[in-house]
DNA sequence: AGCACTCGGATATATCTTATCCAAGTAGCT
DNA sequence: AGCTACTTGGATAAGATATATCCGAGTGCT
């Protein structure tokens, strides 16, 4: 899994907080990682709609609904594609004793085991909201710091 | 995921079948695949301890144990290896706003939902055996095909 | 002892991920 | 309306990982 994921989440959690375009500058100076390459994220999250963007002054990111309705796997999907990790080259259809196509119509049980495993983990992904990760980041988190992130945002 | 573990796990199938060593030229001649890079898999695959390996004339891979006590997650482990593909950085204890260390003993919500999700997706692949899948591909090719595989192994 | 055959690890190549840069576009201000 | 400052967007290098290959070490048979 590409480790930009863990930024994008990191920034829709705070995007859930700022009522104000943030800039992807900002954004990266928060968690101080490379602005260059958080770009690059973000625009991955506009193209699957998660959030608009707004150019000139003044302008940033915002979230397109509410952090209720984006799932960890809507931020997974946008940035590592929604391709399933495994993939079936046909091997059973290749070499001396491959077996005839018309023989293949149906999955065999690897490939049946390894989308079962991709679905798994899907559903694990789909069923936490970025609202969630908000409220046990409230949960852990001293008191005052939402404050203090908001008028950082700010300035 | 390593598209090598696809060739394995046909490779322990096949492996489950002969009850002779079978060396690493004739599975990948079988398989119509690479020679040289399908040796490295099953080496990985020895190192894991599924397989093991006689030399000289004669020799080659045979399993160490019965198919029914080999998982899919077990090859799936052997060859792409047993971390997690979620890393986290511990993002929230950088920037500005650092999270105190001491305040981050116990892992947020984000790897929280990532380590559930990978648990998830090990569980199915823990569940099936390499017998599950030869018993299913018995009953789906055609009558006399392993008849032929075993022959041609053994030729 | 000699020989033919096999595995094992070290070595190139290709592909993907990571990181960066500059140009196009937009909103607000004069 | 024109200008300016700011922000995004896609195109472009550097690095890391996965893929593919080769030859030497080791083993059993003759
Ligand atoms: S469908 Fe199953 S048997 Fe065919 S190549 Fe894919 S994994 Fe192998
Ligand atoms: S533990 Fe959670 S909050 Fe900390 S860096 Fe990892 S994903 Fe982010």
């Amino acid at each position: 899994m590409s480790g930009g994921v863990e930024w994008a989440l990191h920034c829709c959690t705070l995007l859930s907080r700022a009522s104000q375009p943030v800039p992807a500058v900002k954004l990266a100076e928060y968690h101080d990682v490379s602005p260059s390459y958080l770009a690059k994220q973000l625009q991955l999250m506009s193209r699957a709609g998660l959030v608009r963007s707004t150019q000139g002054n003044a302008g940033g990111y915002v979230l397109t609904r509410d952090a209720a309705a984006i799932t960890v796997l809507d931020v997974v999907e946008a940035i590592d594609g929604v391709l399933p990790a495994f993939r079936c080259t046909e091997v059973r259809q290749r070499g001396p004793l491959a077996t005839p196509a018309e023989q293949c119509a149906d999955p065999c049980a690897i490939a049946k085991v390894m989308d079962s495993a991709d679905r798994a983990w899907r559903d694990s992904l789909r069923a936490v909201t970025i609202a969630d990760l908000v409220a046990d980041a409230d949960r852990q988190i001293l008191p005052g710091a939402v404050e203090r992130a908001r008028a950082w945002l700010a300035s």
